[in-house]
DNA sequence: ATGGTTGCTTAGCAA
């Protein structure tokens, strides 16, 4: 099973480009996050056609999160599990065959010590009980999304750039790594140890083009998933060209 | 300390 995760900054902005990644990546499951729309505007019909199922939970302007898959999702479900009343679209999961998918759009913080940044961490203790609650590591669980946080400064091009950033935030990671702790694997990293590849580029000051980018998109994999894992890349190439998210998709892929 | 760009929505916010 291939399987990816993907924001794609605005499902409308990205459609055409999403239908011919689809077209050429073939993954069979694909979470995507930052779509931007209502669930009546998401273009399930095109999706469809295109072979695609579609668990969506969006929002107006922000956030929104969704899994497609070649096989029909069952047991969908939207927000985190608990007594939080969250208006922010960012997660939904869903069982397809018997491996259950969670699709995460981290609240990015904008900066350490702000109100949003408290929301993040808060929603990241949130996700931790969310898991806790809802399955066990023994379970098949693939938790895939944007964290807006690059775990290690390996994963950062210019790691000073970025040393007061939200996305390299040491009390982030450690909330993180304590999701990581229940049981998750970051089969990414199971793969290419020594960094130096990224998932994120800003827009901004030619980030992609001088390669000042971060890996903060990741495939978590409770054990009994990644002991399957045969393989996980970042599809740099999709950040090139016209009209490109400024992520790129992280894919991995699963023995049956 | 701020900038730069993109997207949604239409001047400002979020990233």
């Amino acid at each position: 099973m291939k399987i990816a995760t993907w924001n794609v900054n605005s499902i409308r902005a990205r459609q055409e480009r999403l239908l011919a990644w689809l077209d050429r990546a073939r993954p069979d499951v694909l979470c995507l996050q930052e779509l931007k729309v209502v669930d009546e505007a998401f273009p399930a019909e095109e999706l469809l056609e295109a072979g695609y199922h579609c668990a969506v939970h969006g929002q107006k302007t922000y956030n929104g999160v969704a899994i497609l898959s070649r096989k029909k999702p069952s047991d969908i479900r939207r927000g985190i599990d608990d007594e939080g009343d969250d208006p922010q679209a960012r997660l939904i999961s869903a069982r397809i065959a018997d491996i259950i998918v969670i699709s995460a759009y981290v609240p990015n913080g904008q900066e350490v010590g702000s109100e949003k940044y408290a929301y993040k961490l808060d929603w990241l203790e949130r996700l931790t009980g969310h898991l806790r609650k809802n399955f066990s590591p023994e379970d098949r669980v693939l938790l895939c999304g944007d964290f807006n946080v690059a775990l290690d400064d390996k994963d950062v091009a210019r790691p000073a750039d970025w040393s007061d950033s939200v996305l390299c935030d040491e009390t982030t990671r450690a909330a993180v790594g304590r999701i990581a702790d229940w049981g998750l694997v970051d089969v990414f990293r199971e793969f290419h140890p020594d960094g130096g590849q990224y998932s994120w580029w800003d827009y901004r000051m030619l980030g992609f083009q001088k390669n000042n980018g971060l890996r903060i998109d990741h495939i978590f994999a409770s054990r009994p998933m990644a002991q399957l894992c045969s393989e996980a890349e970042i599809d740099r190439q999709e950040r090139k060209g016209k009209k490109p998210s400024d992520h790129a998709p992280v894919v991995a892929v699963f023995d049956d």
